[in-house]
DNA sequence: CGTAATCTTGAGGATCTTCAACTGGAGTGG
DNA sequence: CCACTCCAGTTGAAGATCCTCAAGATTACG
């Protein structure tokens, strides 16, 4: 196998904090690395993979963001928003295929990981292995956020302090950041018209909460952020 | 190790068609078998579970049912009703321990299995591991079921359907079953009030979709329950 | 048989959606 | 440079859906 230049190799890369290699030993993940094929690019609404394909390959994101939504009857719902370091592609594995659609919100970069190889370097040891279990378990579920039962400002609090840790994650600012998704798709995540969601941010932005300027947060304040998250 | 009694062989079990062994050959159902420690009975309000403890065995259900849930300020959330041939515990996976509270809903037995010694199997063979992969992704999230969006009567009739479809890969009746829950427990699952969820109960009983006596659902038209499960 | 838990019922009200009209900015062509 | 369309976002009124609350009926179970 060919050497891969310097800027390819995992053990350089700029999201490997979040990514599969996180607590693997270099030699695995210098294995890893040889697996990866880096850097396809997409741009604003191109589809990273579409529901019914067949699993063959999982992505890690690089740079950029996308949604995952299913479609039924000629709907979305948004099932989830993915920032750089997160692995898609897992929903593919039962039943056999893609349930799911993937698509750029903005430019983005992924690398891609053959499924059957990754399985081959499981076989090698339990550490890669639990890895990827864990992964394909970490999925953020909404349950997490919210539940079914969270009144329109819990959703709305709970996706700003979670869009917000998950930057601070990153080594972005966790005050300031870019909503990369529109208002409508927002609403449809948190499951509420974009009215309503419209109605809890001018409440939020009253409050001090937070200040909005087009889709940049600034100065998010998440001690009161976290008093509406939490009034189940 | 001690060879096990012929009713502790995986290979003999009654649910091993929707268990772990699913899609291995019979030289690993053996080995796995012999991993197995069988049959830890649980009544009625018993806890399998509980969040914040480790991860150390993969459960089972070998007969019976239950419910997981999540604790928020002292209500509970239920996430998921299951049933014999269903794996818990993969929950625990990331982060390090378990995030749900998994309770009996009635005398219920369970298998268990070493999460450790599973992985020591899994090293040896890409099918397993695979297998492992597709049962973690497998736990039915809800919006397979329903979205956020959808409203009460589509939330109770995706419910019955669910329950009804389950219960046939079972070999048991999709017409006739048995809520082994109580109403305040579907209402929460469903994100509903119990009052709510019983006008819907009500309405889709007046409609001929069920018929239903105490928790004994008797001739279920499935057709009809399609009709309101996808009106959204 | 008695107590507790679960279920039932109905009135009133809060929350969120629907609908329809309006605003404003981005992109296009004259 | 200006008019035009298109799309996302904004606003408010009216109404549907679902929840809250409280009280009574029924069932489960020791």
């Amino acid at each position: 196998m060919q050497k891969k230049s310097q800027q390819d190799d995992c053990s350089d890369c700029s999201v490997k904090v979040f990514c599969l290699p996180v607590g693997l030993n270099d030699s695995v993940v210098d294995q890893l690395s040889s697996l990866v094929k880096h850097k396809q690019i997409l741009h604003k609404g191109d589809y990273l993979f579409k529901a019914e394909q067949k699993l063959e390959v999982l992505y890690v994101i690089r740079s950029g963001s996308f949604k995952t939504f299913q479609q039924i009857k000629n709907s979305e719902h948004i099932i989830n928003f993915n920032l750089p370091g997160e692995v898609l592609g897992f929903n593919a594995l039962s039943p056999d295929n893609h349930q799911l659609y993937a698509q750029a919100l903005e430019t983005s970069s992924v690398c891609e990981i053959s499924f059957d190889n990754l399985l081959q370097l499981a076989s090698k040891g339990p550490s890669i292995q639990k890895r990827l279990l864990a992964l394909a378990c970490k999925r953020q579920e909404k349950h997490s956020l919210f539940t079914l039962t969270s009144s329109a400002i819990e959703r709305v609090s709970a996706f700003l302090l979670n869009l917000s840790s998950r930057f601070k994650k990153r080594g972005l600012s966790a005050q300031k950041f870019n909503l990369s998704l529109p208002r409508q798709d927002i609403a449809n995540y948190l499951g509420l018209t974009n009215e309503t969601t419209r109605i809890m941010f001018i409440q939020i932005i009253k409050e001090g909460a937070i200040t909005l300027e087009n889709r940049q947060v600034d100065t998010l304040d998440s001690s009161k952020l976290r008093q509406y998250a939490t009034l189940n």
